[in-house]
This record gives structure tokens, C-alpha cells and sequence, in this order.
DNA sequence: TTTACTGCAAACTGTTTGCAGTAAA
DNA sequence: TTTACTGCAAACAGTTTGCAGTAAA
């Protein structure tokens, strides 16, 4: 039996084709943040007859079992990623639209003192850095 | 004529009753964090006959004049707020939905070291704390 | 009086849902 | 053989756009 399938059986969910293929994408590492309809098009490609619909419901179920984590990166589309234990921030290529993750301990603790002061704790938390390699033209902000 | 008017002119937008009415709004205080709907809504509610489409449109344009600055806190709904010189960032408080404002030069500056070290510079950023009055019953993020 | 602006309704995009059929257990 | 899952198409929410009329300059 696959790692996908015991992923899946784990978190109570019927191994299926979408379910297996799915994960199995996002395992990939190439593939680490990826939205919804980039899912569905991989699929094609890869010639399996999985709806967009059903991407959907699949990642649906997948964030809500802790498998992947989804993030708002515009106001547009979803992007989805392998969960993972350690957490982490992203850092978005303007250009390329490449994806870096990045951990920063001064950052965090900062937030968390941050939210005290104000009388709140976190309870979640987005950063999100839009950057440019250095030496590009500059450009006024997106 | 009032403060509106010659905000409107100088960024080249004709004088016109809901962009006056849109722009008031959002240097009353009060409403300081506010969707294309809520904005909508108050206009109703105050007898004013705009449409949605030109709430939309308005909004839009404010944003391209720097008027106004949009932000993305979740993935439905865009909310507004009156552009100032100063940067801030956002806490949000998830029972109630109010909006804290905060700035931290700590944050701020490990954010450029961060993007440097990588090989980028800093476009543009965006951080969120989801928060809840301390003491509140925990629940799991959102 | 010209040209930008507006309201309306229709279009669009990303996402969700109802349903009848299909496959995992 | 039961029940969860799937594909399809239709529905949905937030936002945008084409158009003919209206108002600012």
C-alpha cells in the first residue's frame, strides 16, 4: 500500500484516483504551491479524467484534514500547499510569480508580543513578502 | 468648495455626487476599514441612488489615484481604506471582524534584511495577525 | 455642447452544489 | 450491497463591462 494511501485511509477518506493523484502532485516538489485549476490542468495533461469540480472538493477535504494549507496570495485564486510542521512565510516573485517559503524567529515572536500588547492572541497569520530580484527596474507597486 | 472636491481635481476626477459621497465616507473615521458592498449599503441607506457598478467603479478609481489602498484579508471580498503616508499593517479580530491597526519597525526592517538575503527587494507586503481578545475559549485557525 | 460619468443589466471568474450514476469498502 | 465519491451542469458571490441616458465642465 502507498504512502497516499495511508494518508488518505488515516484522515477517513475512500482511497480514490482524484484523492491519490492529487496528493501524489503535491508531494511532488516541483509542484509545492499550486492553485485549483493548475491542479485540474495537470490532470488532463497527465490524461485522467478528474473534474474541476471534483479538484475542488478534493482540496476542500484535504485542507480541512490537515493535509495542505491554503493561502490568498491576491485577491483572485487560491493557492494550496503540502502542510507541513514547521511554519513558515512566503515570498512572492512579481516577475516570475515563483514562491519562496522563509521562516524569520524575530518576525514571530514580534507578531505574538505585538497582539499581547493590543490585549489579543494569534491565532493565525499571513505574511507575504512581493518582491523583485535586486538590480530589476523598479516599478511602482502592484 | 470642501476638501473632496479639490482631492477630486487634483487627481483629475470629475466632481460628481458619489465620488464625493465614497470619499467622504471613508475620511469619516468610523468607517475607516470598509468592502465595495458595506460602502454600497451605507449609500443606500443614506438615500443616495448609486449603483453597485459605480461603487466598484469608484473604488477602483480612488485606488489607481492613490486615494485609497486595497487589501485582501480573506479570499471573498476587498476591503478599503483611506491611503495615509504612513505604512501600517492589519490585525484582524475574528469574532468581531474589527480591523487593528499597527506598525513595527522590527517587523519591518527583517523583512527587507529577509528579502535581501534571498537576492530580492521589497515591491510591496502584506501582514495579517488573525487575532482574539486574550482569554477568549480557543478555537482552531480559521 | 462636449465628454466624462452613471445606472442598469448582462457578462465574467473563481468556487460551490444538486443530482443521478459509479466505484470503494 | 451500502455508502461515499464522482462528473456534469447549473448555481453562486464578488466584480467587471457594454450601452444608452445624464450631468459636470
Amino acid at each position: 500500500m502507498t504512502i497516499q494511501n495511508q494518508e488518505l485511509k488515516k484522515v477517513g477518506l475512500k482511497v480514490t484516483l482524484p484523492r491519490v493523484k492529487i496528493l501524489q502532485m503535491f508531494e511532488n516538489d516541483d509542484v509545492a504551491h499550486i492553485s485549483a485549476e493548475e491542479v485540474y490542468k495537470q490532470l488532463q495533461e497527465a490524461g485522467e479524467d478528474v473534474g474541476l469540480a471534483t479538484v475542488y472538493r478534493v482540496l476542500t477535504q484535504f485542507e480541512a484534514a490537515g493535509l495542505i494549507t491554503k493561502h490568498n496570495f491576491d485577491g483572485n485564486h487560491a493557492i494550496y500547499e503540502l502542510a507541513s510542521d514547521d511554519h513558515h512565510d512566503h515570498m512572492v516573485d512579481v516577475q516570475s510569480g515563483e514562491v519562496i517559503e522563509f521562516v524569520d524567529p524575530v518576525i514571530e515572536s514580534r507578531q505574538h508580543e505585538i497582539a499581547k500588547e493590543h490585549g489579543y492572541e494569534i491565532v493565525d497569520h499571513s505574511l507575504v513578502l512581493y518582491v523583485q530580484p535586486l538590480n530589476a527596474k523598479k516599478e511602482p507597486k502592484v
